[in-house]
DNA sequence: CAGTACGTTCAGGAATTACTGAAAATTCTA
DNA sequence: TAGAATTTTCAGTAATTCCTGAACGTACTG
């Protein structure tokens, strides 16, 4: 490895549990990330001087974040692993699963909150923030579940576009206005 | 303690691991978030059967996070602690201490890579992804940035539009061939 | 079938992180 | 200034998470 890609491998290990990930996981998938073929569990154990079984779990882990590909190669009964090369693929997915382990469980907890019998469920004023919250986290995941669905190009079209969005919906709302709303809610 | 708002605090105690804080902490937030009044630390303390010390560090970090407010009562030498109403600023507060802890070294570390003479650095494929890393980054927080900025109406009006923002996009780029295109980059 | 080449599991030790109580620091009052 | 009220610090311990080596499972080979 180059300092370079020690360097990168490092910071992957170091900001593991920033981004909530062990720093043998943040090292495996840096190393799959740079890596120009497909690593055998050997190789990544050799290389970041791992044991063998933690690298297994590792990979485990990797996979259970969508974030690896297995493949096998020709004559080889060994377990390849590597990264998709396409980055906004990547983002895409991990995106799709942070969703789903830190957002949905809570999303899901509010939801049931708010079925509560009001009599039952007591404090008004607490029902009514836990309502602003609902409200926030679903609009926030809806938007979220629809721009998953746009292709790259788009996605990066609109990141270009950035705060420069308000002056289009200020287009839009005029053509709005004019042309008469349509549907409700 | 209602049992809603038992379950609400619960759950973000449980949830903390995985945001990237612990335990009291997110307890401590959950239950100001729901106070109908600022608390001060004894109180906090009792309701949640937490040390006095315990508390005073939980709220040096989430103070560290932006995410409450410190208030004095008059005639009472407690500091009393509160959430903001605004769940949009909120969102924005949360999200903006995000990317400086999670996002920002990772930029800096790739920056620094990418000003690597080449002949150092070695690999060039390595340092292709570093690139593909760094421009997807660089641009999703530059981004992140502008859309900061938009008022909280302004925000929610996109998030309603989803995926239908592609439609802008395109009719945005229909009247942009049409009308020539200024600028460039 | 025995032997080999893998991958996985898991008990237990290492490392890290969280929490507490006691002591210290700070801030206010008289 | 002494004293009371409050917050902060921190050393030590508890709890949790991480990592390893050894044992085990599985699938292929001859």
């Amino acid at each position: 490895m180059t300092p370079v890609e020690q360097r990168f491998v490092q910071h992957f290990g170091e900001m593991g549990s920033r981004w909530g990930i062990n720093r043998t996981v943040g090292q495996i998938y840096a190393l799959l990330y740079l890596a120009e073929r497909p690593l055998n569990a050997d190789e990544i154990a050799e290389r970041l001087g791992f044991s063998r079984s933690n690298v297994s779990m590792g990979l485990k882990e990797l996979e259970s974040w969508s974030l690896v590909r297995l493949q096998h190669q020709a004559g080889d009964r060994k377990e390849y692993y590597s990264t998709p090369d396409d980055v906004w693929a990547i983002f895409r997915t991990l995106a799709a699963e942070k969703r789903k382990r830190e957002v949905d469980p809570t999303l899901s907890m509010l939801r049931e909150a708010l079925l509560e019998p009001p009599g039952e469920a007591g404090a008004a004023h607490a029902m009514q923030r836990i309502r602003a919250m609902h409200e926030l986290i679903e609009l926030a995941s809806r938007w979220f579940d629809d721009v998953q669905r746009l292709d790259s190009k788009t996605l990066m079209q609109l990141m270009r576009l950035g705060s420069r969005v308000q002056r289009l919906l200020e287009a839009k709302n005029r053509m709005t206005l004019v042309g008469g709303r349509r549907g409700g809610g």
